[in-house]
DNA sequence: CAACGTTTGCAACATTATAACAATTGTCGC
DNA sequence: GCGACAATTGTTATAATGTTGCAAACGTTG
């Protein structure tokens, strides 16, 4: 049985957005940004929710806890987040995810399992060196990286072909 | 210098044009697949920009022939595209690019150029093996890739740095 | 506390994409 | 050609996503 990453399935979450707040609030801390409460709270939603969320979604969970918060609050956190490296932006899915790597320079690649929505960043040195050297070759100076890929996740896929969903 | 893939510049832009529908109209030969008025313009469109064009500056476009087209005509056109492959979707532009390999069986990495806008497609072996591998890894099973990076290209960035823009 | 920069609230708007249904067009057998 | 059927396009409305601009609130600093 895999040893692998497996933000797939049981664990403590709770104990993850945790540990993720407090990461951001050092990060935070060390580039004298603030992490106020919204900031934090859009993060906190964020990482709660297992898929990446849309920010309409955000904004809708606000609501239903009394923060009436129009759009431009909550792309302005999410603009935040982002500028920190606290969050990922998603684009096949305008969506928003937690970075599981924050603080650390890294290229993200999204495994994005098309079934069950979940989404598993990881870092791949060979990914990042192949795109480099390709990149290269065209005499092309890389900035922004967004590499997502979407697919079957392996329990979808046990799943999917033994046709018990 | 360099004999590099370079749709960057001064090339009869028209023949790529020409021979992008010539191998459209081939494809969907092939496919018993309708190459209509529409679609065939709409691909026109895309490849005669160089730069990826979003679906309502096609329809932009499309007004300004007297072809009073509304947005459903369009994305029906783009769908119909994509799903032959002749044109790819930049997710993180939101906006579509002529297929440089229709037909064939690829997976395309996109340069970017945050300067010109200019896009370039390429295809590379060695990424390819590099994101299957990470895939694998991870057991996932990858159907979609999306992978744009956005850069400076090389003549931007030689503008870039003698400040002669 | 006054002055300043940052953050948030708020209203309007812009952009991108889709749904639902009617009208038209193309194809195929007759 | 004609009727029947499928595929395509037209049309209207609406959904989903993201931004602008300005005013109010907040926080810090002298």
């Amino acid at each position: 049985m895999p040893e692998r990453a497996l933000p797939y399935r049981p664990h403590n979450h709770q104990a993850c957005v945790s540990q993720a707040l407090a990461d951001a609030r050092h990060i935070c801390r060390e580039h004298n940004a603030r992490l106020t409460a919204i900031r934090e709270r859009v993060l906190e939603l964020i990482w709660q929710s297992h898929k990446p969320l849309g920010a309409y979604d955000i904004l809708a969970q606000l609501g239903t806890e009394g923060h009436n918060a129009a759009p431009p609050t909550v792309y302005r956190a999410l603009d935040f987040l982002l500028q920190y490296g606290l969050v990922h932006r998603i684009s096949s899915l305008n969506a928003f995810t937690g970075c599981t790597h924050a603080g650390q320079k890294h290229q993200g690649v999204f495994l994005i399992c098309r079934q069950c929505g979940n989404v598993l960043e990881l870092e791949s040195e060979p990914v990042a060196r192949a795109i480099d050297t390709a990149a290269k070759t065209e005499d092309f100076r890389p900035d922004e990286i967004t590499l997502e890929i979407t697919g079957l996740c392996p329990r979808c896929r046990a799943g999917a072909e033994t046709g018990t969903d």
